[in-house]
DNA sequence: CTGCCTGCAAACTCTTTGCACGAAT
DNA sequence: ATTCGTGCAAAGAGTTTGCAGGCAG
């Protein structure tokens, strides 16, 4: 899904739920949707607010709740005390994490099987999968071998 | 690896990193091993208090990283925004968690070919994996039937 | 107009850290 | 005797929330 019908997705999400399409949620919106990698947050605001300098901090976490249920935005949590979020550009397929630990970057990658494996193995306990996630923290071959990551910021 | 010679492994990882062996390590290493579930950080401060009443929560906080560097436990994030803990009790394979959003509860599981589908998926980026780590998010069947679940606690 | 939405700042949760005292080696 | 470990309380990071005013419907 691309930037124009996603936009009216959210729109039609936010007015169907009885919320209101304000300026600031737009601006946050695609803010979100022009980004090609994983973001923060707090670099979302920065983005939104160069849209819209009026969006606050609050207004962002109080939107981003929104952008996930709305299947707009994936959250992702890799465990270093902050979320980042990616849009979701069609392939709503399962998809894996692999954190480079070299470059800190976030790579997505389809992971097909992972939605039989989780199934599999909550049926062992009684359990319906609701969700599953799998991430892979990675060293960097040519970091390693080099002393410097191609990729890193 | 039960718990007498798991707290021999402990005293020993202390001993030859140069670590000193207080009660405060020893009552927080117990009061760990003593638990048959997860438990938060916050928990096993109660939990060794009531070994040594002297445990202060800046030194749960500080052993907890030298328990799992030393692979005594297990620490699992599940993006709620506190960590959860748990003794490895020698199957150090592959496991994956399973999350009942039903009760709460975290389930392990071995999940014995997440390695080699880590590698895969990682060589594929040029990236050679570390960790990798399978959550399933599920509702409880039983919850569902009857909107109680047997386990809640 | 009505009531949801907003920005601000304070509050909150979990974790980390500076400091002076205390204990292990 | 050294030096590391400790408790305390404050700081820190990320996120949430109460409130009074503002704007969408």
């Amino acid at each position: 899904m691309s930037i124009a019908p996603a936009r009216e997705k959210f729109r039609h999400y936010l007015t169907q739920k009885g919320l209101r399409v304000t300026n600031q949620r737009l601006a946050i919106f695609d803010a979100a949707f022009n980004r090609k990698e994983h973001f923060t947050a707090e670099q979302l605001l920065d983005y939104a607010r160069s849209i819209d300098d009026s969006v606050s901090r609050a207004t962002v976490y109080r939107t981003l709740p929104i952008m996930t249920e709305s299947a707009l935005l994936r959250e992702v949590d890799i465990g270093t005390g902050e979320k980042f979020y990616l849009p979701i550009l069609g392939d709503s397929t399962q998809v894996a994490q692999v954190v480079c630990v070299d470059c800190d970057r976030i790579f997505e990658i389809s992971a097909p099987f992972m939605e039989w494996y989780g199934s599999t193995v909550s049926s062992k306990l009684g359990l319906t999968p609701v969700s599953q996630r799998l991430q892979v923290s990675a060293n960097c071959d040519t970091f390693r071998k080099t002393g410097t990551c191609p990729r890193r910021a």
